[in-house]
DNA sequence: GCAATATAGTTTCAATTGAAACTAATGTGA
DNA sequence: TCACATTAGTTTCAATTGAAACTATATTGC
């Protein structure tokens, strides 16, 4: 009897999770809630990538790590923008045609290759790295400098534990 | 020069996003981290439904409302999971050919179907909720009750200001 | 009452995706 | 040195997906 009275939650709103006397409430579930708030903020990016640039979000992720680490392998590139290495091929392939990316064989091992930007992709990746920037900006806007930090925090907090968690399993 | 000489960030953890005097950093980028985030903890709770239950996270997603909000239409149970009709409706076939919900057509309005779980889905669920919850304990056990509420608040934020820039798009 | 419009839900078609198979080159152990 | 395993990257195949077209029913304006 005591328990029933204690404060009530409003909907979409609890700090324990789904969980509420055993029952489930898909939208405080936290899986739910990640996979509709990335979906929704890729939707957002990803609208702008391709209505300027003509570029998916693959596309954009192995422009972004090559413009910062250049000459990487693919499946460095794999392992700096958490795909897989058939995305990342098929996202080089289209850099290629596009003549966004160049490709060279590595001389001393001659499976891989040196994937650098191109002139051109380096003159796009400019173009886009403050249209990125201020999307990030817009969506940061509702919350403090505090909230930023403690943001950081807790995702960082999240994905390493996922990642144990899915270390567990396969 | 007295700028450049304040307090390093490591990397990685960067409460002010993606932006360092102009550059861009795809592991610090908001929406990457989000993605990859979402992922991770996707595929955690999607092997559970698929191992212990043949179940995919639509599927999932379906029957968690109709435990809920019993005799919800297809369009309903798409606004209450985040998923767009095509999804649902390939959702609620599965499952009607799998016993798991039942569909009957309204009769006042007979383009409506009324969905709801079987006796069989029922039991599902009930087998599923209790697993789904303990995941999502799993994956918070790493954050204090303090955290939990400021991830709460967190990620309604970022979702309603997600919602406002897509709004503003299309 | 009925033409025009809107809504519920399904189907079709093309693009994206992941897993597994594959090719080519490198590394390793007897 | 030569079989065997490993690694880089691509291709193939089947499943998933979203957009648009479609069917059927309901609503609206006249």
């Amino acid at each position: 009897m005591a328990k029933a009275s204690r404060k009530r939650k409003e909907p979409g709103s609890n700090a324990d999770g789904a969980a509420e006397f055993g029952r489930l409430s898909l939208e405080q579930f936290l899986p739910y809630r990640l996979s509709v708030l990335a979906n929704t903020v890729s939707r957002d990016v990803a609208r702008m990538y391709d209505e300027r640039f003509g570029l998916s979000v693959p596309e954009w992720r192995v422009m972004a790590v090559l413009a910062r680490y250049e000459a990487l392998s693919a499946v460095e590139v794999a392992g700096r923008t958490a795909m897989d290495k058939v995305r990342v091929s098929r996202a080089v392939a289209r850099l290629l045609r596009a003549g966004v990316v160049q490709r060279a064989t590595d001389r001393t091992d001659r499976r891989r290759s040196e994937l650098r930007l191109s002139a051109r992709g380096i003159a796009i990746h400019a173009q886009i790295v403050p249209l990125a920037l201020s999307v990030e900006r817009e969506l940061l806007s509702v919350l403090s400098a505090e909230e930023c930090r403690s943001l950081d925090l807790l995702l960082a907090k999240l994905q390493a534990r996922a990642e144990e968690i899915e270390g567990m399993g396969p």
